[in-house]
DNA sequence: TAGACCAACGAAAACGTTTACGAAAAGCAA
DNA sequence: TTGCTTTTCGTAAACGTTTTCGTTGGTCTA
């Protein structure tokens, strides 16, 4: 069985080979009937374009590149999850990938678009990419007038502490790190206002830093612990976090979820060796989101207005939270 | 200008597309004095063969995987940075890249060979790889009999702890990772043996499990601190831990390196807002590790024999290390 | 010196798509 | 029906390489 390509296809449906290429490629000048009966026998055969091909046909190829603008990327495995993910739909989808690791990297030659996970995303990137009319999807920010994908923040932490407010827990410090992006603003802003719903709230001096890294929220919490405040839950804003807290509240002989509940957010996969107590988190669809980065990008190029995409997210529960107990050990 | 092709610099060098196609891939059939002329022009020129056309004309597509089993790879700075550069090589050479997140991945079509980094690499993983009768190449394990790529662990360590000595530390803890891997075992065996070779000696205590995050580092500082153990410098395994170790040492009120010396080992980039103090830290190549990853990797595809190679390392000499101080704090 | 061999190179046919271009068919108004 | 526009589709020419297959000219052997 040699390889598969479009004349099979083409002999098999009865149409010509550009018939198909125009179906397969959602272009104009093929009737809905026969598309649908092309992309029948293309997914009866299992038949998967050549990329190579594709790119020759296609002229100048096209690359797209992925920002890896900041060193801090490269230790944050939602970010490096994120990546592998897009460049999986990429290049699955026939494009060369390339990972940018500083500004002056997209006007490479054949660089036609540019994916952008927004975490650490400064204004003036954005700027710089307008400036050089290069075509770019924005993950994880959602700025207006422009392409981006973006999960339910509010959503997510909305179902977070109503969680842990069900559970009794009432002092729920929230951890986040500085400087504070939109993202890690709104996650925080929907706490207090669901507490406030409750007619809780939430106090200053509970909105603790730990620098969106596990070693920031451990030293967040020793601090915490050290100045004697009083919580019964933390709600961070990410897995890794979480992690962190885990490790500080188990060095201080606290543990989770009988003295204290712990929430995270983003569901990373972990290795079997590194599982403690099972998080309770917020679960992002990540291949999702990578595949919607790279679809938009796509319809990007093909001159279409941008658009924003807003994707849905779930709690988990699992054992790191627990009904608050009477008798408070912190 | 359009696209410069195999058929300019033909024309320019006065010879036939084959020829230039011969010369650029060291086939044979080209004598040794035209090949260099073409070359020249390619160089001149500025010439770079066109990927698509590349993978067309070869054939079925050749992609090269990269692994990614483990999930605790995705928190490891060095290995995702190795990552990037190992596709930016490979992508630069026309192969196509793909992720690998787990060992059936490696029976997908069209997978031609596989680059291994062997940081948490299990002797079973290769084993898999064998009997699949998959070539492979193994980033920072020495295999016998396989192909791979590894740093002088030796000639780096060695020097860190040469460094250290003429600064007069004579207690010098090791912070290591468990399991302990074949590097992280001679980097181990290295400062040993150096400070034998001195007559002094590293005591079973001060060889710390930092576990080879910035947060396991820390936490064994804490602990090493709380118990009184006395050291005058710290070396590390990785830059990460060092990371973690400036940080313990900087909540427990001790100055870098006034009161203790603190050395890394990777030299991995930072960002400008996360630099504390500057690391004295052994510099790996990392860009030339993984295109000599990527170009052993087209070796082993064009059938020759496995060979190992062994990359030398140099020490960096900054601010976290000084001059033992007579008058020990720790 | 003839014959055989071999190295070096050129010509041209792939490789599997996309896309201009044009032809046929279909829709529509009169 | 006729003539015109629009839609749908087939044909074939790119896209930029690699590689097979000859041809040429030189070197070696006898």
């Amino acid at each position: 069985m040699s390889k598969l390509t479009i004349h099979d296809i083409a002999k098999r449906a009865g149409v010509s080979t550009g018939t198909v290429s125009r179906a397969l490629n959602g272009r104009f000048g093929v009737s809905e009937i026969t598309r649908e009966r092309v992309l029948k026998v293309v997914s009866d055969l299992g038949y998967v374009p050549d990329p190579g091909a594709r790119q020759l046909a296609k002229g100048s190829r096209t690359v797209i590149g992925i920002t890896r603008f900041s060193e801090t990327s490269l230790r944050n495995p939602y970010y490096t999850l994120l990546l592998d993910l897009i460049q999986e739909a990429l290049v699955g989808a026939g494009y060369a990938v390339r990972i940018l690791t500083n500004t002056h990297d997209v006007t490479r030659p054949g660089v036609a678009g540019v994916i952008v996970p927004g975490v650490y995303l400064a204004d003036a990137r954005l700027e710089e990419l307008r400036i050089h009319n290069m075509p770019f999807v924005v993950i994880g920010e959602m700025p207006p007038e422009y392409t981006w994908v973006e999960i339910d923040n509010r959503s997510g932490m909305r179902q977070v502490i109503k969680h842990l407010l069900e559970l009794g827990h009432t002092r729920i410090a929230h951890m986040t790190g500085a400087p504070i992006g939109q993202t890690a603003q709104l996650r925080l802003d929907t706490q207090r206002e669901v507490m406030q719903a409750a007619n809780l709230e939430l106090p200053e001096e509970l909105v603790l830093d730990g620098q969106f890294t596990q070693l920031g929220a451990y030293r967040a919490i020793q601090r915490a612990l050290h100045q004697k405040l009083e919580f019964s839950a933390v709600a961070c804003a990410s897995d890794e976090m979480a992690l962190g807290v885990l490790a500080a509240l188990e060095d201080a002989g606290l543990h989770v979820p009988n003295d204290i509940s712990v929430t995270g957010f983003d569901d990373l996969p972990l290795d079997e060796d590194m599982k403690g107590v099972p998080l309770t988190t917020v679960h992002q669809p990540m291949r999702l989101i990578g595949h919607t980065a790279a679809q938009l990008m796509l319809e990007l190029l093909e001159g279409t207005t941008p658009r924003g995409v807003l994707l849905p997210v779930n709690l988990v529960t699992r054992a790191s939270t627990a009904v608050l107990r009477q008798i408070q050990v912190a």
